[in-house]
DNA sequence: TTAAGTGCAAAATCTTTGCAAATGT
DNA sequence: ACATTTGCAAAGATTTTGCACTTAA
């Protein structure tokens, strides 16, 4: 996809959720488009330094979040990682039950959306209702590197 | 366990990571101990005030993760908990690869080590020594109340 | 005795809040 | 035009660092 339509189509997304679209919005979406992949607020706050202020990007992630466009994964450091959500999510459940890899070395959390989560029978008196599962290493990227 | 008996287990626990046994640090193992679920910071903090200083505190946690004593495990939320180590876990590695439950009422988190941990294929190139595997839901205790 | 550990103060970070100015619809 | 959003400043919260005093071994 080229640039044009995924401005196009990361507009819509904000008209749909009934947010303003605006140059902060929108270059923080299409970071999140293009890498495909988690990125954390310190990682955006250095890429979009000094266009945007560091208070818009922790108020436009809130909202997002809040209105369902993207979802908060934690790396297997406890920090926060954001990415775009599927269709299915909305502003009342996120769907995010895939995989998610961790690489050590470039820090990136990357969604498994092709692997199954597993089966887990939780012990008696238990009730679950959300499951994460992370895995840690190196990525094929820095395999290759 | 009687209280004296887990003093004195505790006690040969920080010697035999050549730690001085201190009161403070005393204080935050028995917490740990007693509780058997994963404990944050802020909760300790609480717990202890103001009997031991936050800034011991941050101390005497990273001391334990570094040595071994103690690890981490992350909620849902991303907030760090702090649980004793099985005694495999060593100062140069920690085994913790079992699977945790993280209560919404409670927000406690529970080692179900009795879980065998699911087998997952990676994706070619991806390699990974460790994992985290987190449910979230309401626990047994909750559940009673 | 003395190296390790503690507690206080202060610095450095990280995150949120208030508000006037700017902007999208 | 007007509500929303932004950016700056400032407040609040969290975490780390420096250093003199204390304490376990």
């Amino acid at each position: 996809m080229n640039d044009t339509n995924r401005d196009k189509d990361l507009t819509q997304l904000l008209q749909q959720h009934n947010l303003k679209v605006t140059g902060p919005r929108l270059s923080i979406l299409n970071i999140l488009a293009a890498r495909d992949i988690g990125t954390s607020q310190p990682d955006l706050e250095n890429i979009l330094k000094p266009e945007v202020d560091r208070v818009t990007l922790y108020r436009a992630l809130k909202t997002f979040t809040d209105k369902g466009i993207i979802h908060k994964v934690f790396d297997t450091h406890g920090t926060a990682t954001y990415a775009l959500c599927s269709d299915s999510c909305t502003e009342h459940q996120h769907h995010d039950e895939h995989l998610h890899f961790n690489c050590t070395v470039c820090n990136q959390v990357y969604c498994l959306n092709d692997i199954q989560f597993p089966e887990i029978k939780l012990p008696t008196g238990f009730t679950s209702d959300f499951m994460t599962f992370t895995a840690a290493g190196i990525c094929n990227r820095c395999h290759k590197e």
